[in-house]
DNA sequence: AATGAATGAGGATTCATTCAT
DNA sequence: GATGAATGAATCCTCATTCAT
């Protein structure tokens, strides 16, 4: 019993500091965080986190790790075999967008980490990227299998979902706080939903790839 | 005579600084970049960057300003009046894809960016990614009023378009780097040129908005 | 226990810092003061100032704070009521006097001070400067209204003492070194004491109070 | 003709900068004084310093030159060989306050010498502060000889007045800015002119001599 | 197991001074 | 003779990391 609670107690440092450096690390990148900073907003001492975790570079591994680590799983999980190719399509769509819904600060770290040269870092966000790829191929196939779909490279049809999805997703602070710089005539954008911008994303995609 | 030498010797200073420093910066981002290491790169002394430009961050405006400044301009200018609306969206797919290739860290720092919750900096580029806007609604308004476009999304379509070629680009290095994650059957994606990826896209995209 | 001793080493590490920062400031001022000599004359590493007390301002203020913080107090206690107006000022210059004497830079940093204009740092000193100022006045008040003292300006009374003894303490090392300059029949200067010194400000001062 | 506005030309140049330099060091001192500040207060290229005058200790030697070089004749030349003790003392506080007042940066620069230690920069300062001492001490032995002052130690004396009037004149700003600190009932301090000071200096001195 | 104390190595910025014309 | 360009050497300050208890 006692022994639980100081397990407990260890993973909720554990999970305050990972939750803390997320946030941190989507904000500021890695070069940006402050083990201070993160410590801090974890509520922790600093030198917990070298304790438990380890250094920075451990830590932003270990971020990552949590936040791409099942990612290709849980989208996969949502495609039913039995899916027509077009349902597949849209289950993909969807849960994309509901990884991104339940990690906000993946799409800040996507970016960062492609814009990053420092490749050290992110094997795990790479492998997880191309898992994905996979899956958009192994769709595209079924559908021009199935002459459905009309034959469209998935590399740029992966690049432009997560494209937009992604920059939608960032872009909503950069948007809000520049509403002033929006001309009147597109002002509606700052209340485009993320829900809205999918399903409108899911029609632009249909078109593109259905024979 | 000296006069004239004179003031190409400092122009010739603030080129090489500014030219280093956007290269740095687009590989490591704001807060990872060295002023050792741009004076170093850019050939001068480290105090002769706050001499001739200023602070970090100074610097760093003065950056965004050169890459982005006329990019706006740039891609309007390519888009002549007498175009039909596929044709101006065609220019502008091109304007957009030249403008990158000319400026190679261009992707690179507008995913920073974008990522970036500090937007007291990037101004600059927020009032140029709005200036493109303006251009795509303009190009999809006149497509529909013409009876050739579907009334689609401005914003949508513009986030896809900047986020795939964004993406690509950006991307260029991780897949090079991680080609050996890459499922055999993919493996051509490494090969895959920018221009392929922008015809690719053109086909996508006019499949996407033309009735 | 353990608790006990991590406080006093930390209070230790406090007073060091502030010990040397007192000497130095007073030595060659702020701006010629270098925190690297501060830090290594404390026995302390340099970014222990920085943790425990601040950046080079905050440093100053609390260096004044320390100097000049209770001198006011200190000098009044000495002051009893019972006191005739005479005495009075008798205490009055013994505590200034004794004050000084246990403060050795505190006539270098008061001459520093008020030679300065970025009186932004020394509000401290200038309010402990007026409340001495105060106690003057109260003395002198005393002694007119018991008819002892003729009516004197408290405050060229109070910037006559004050600067003599400042100057005189503060000249010592200019006296000692220069003694080659002083002319022969004047060499007793050099072994002036504070005392003798202050016993003849004492004399001075009676002679133009008293009636 | 030309050469003559040349040679005006050039002594205008070190007339400025040696202006600008006064100010400034009396302002920051020597150590918190910024060439750079000094050539563009003096409206001259910085490298003009360097070619004029030389670096900045001897520019700040220059400066004490100009400022003390010639303070003791100045004095000693107001006091009438034939005058009466008490109108020398008179004749010797009036010209020291009149150099005062003509160079109102010196109280600045003597109160941060004395507080300095590097007094490499200062025999300048010494020398004419020992020079003001022995017209003091004449000016008592004479009234001591005459019957008309009792016997007081020079040195006392001068630290006195010096220290009055140069105290006065340098906490003017201080006074100023803390106005709101001081107390009610002293507020006319703010409105004390020097030669007001001067009076009142007169008064007390000459009580504290004569016998 | 946990944490306050402490610091070495580095990073941004400044400044007196020199150089080249 | 005069000055804009340039820089080496500090100097202030930060930050990831380790230590001692």
């Amino acid at each position: 019993m006692g022994k639980k609670n100081l397990k407990e107690k260890r993973n909720q440092s554990i999970r305050s500091i990972l939750e803390a450096a997320t946030e941190i690390f989507a904000d500021v990148g890695f070069a940006g965080a402050r083990m201070d900073e993160i410590a801090k907003r974890a509520g922790v001492n600093k030198a917990m986190i070298y304790y438990r975790i380890g250094d920075k570079k451990a830590l932003y591994t270990k971020v990552l790790h949590e936040v791409f680590g099942a990612a290709a799983e849980r989208i996969w999980s949502n495609i039913k075999e039995e899916y027509t190719p077009e349902e597949k399509l849209k289950a993909y769509l969807a849960g994309l967008a509901d990884t991104l819904e339940k990690h906000p600060s993946m799409p800040y770290i996507v970016m960062r980490e492609m814009a990053s040269r420092e490749h050290q870092l992110n094997e795990v966000v790479a492998k997880d990227l191309m898992s994905i790829l996979v899956i958009v191929r192994k769709i595209l196939d079924d559908g021009i299998k199935k002459g459905v779909f009309v034959r469209v490279d998935p590399l740029t049809l992966h690049l432009m979902i997560i494209g937009v999805m992604i920059l939608f997703k960032a872009s909503t602070t950069m948007r809000e706080m520049f509403s002033s710089l929006i001309p009147d005539k597109l002002k509606y954008i700052e209340k485009r939903s993320f829900q809205d911008m999918v399903r409108e994303l899911e029609q632009v995609v249909l078109r593109a790839v259905m024979v």
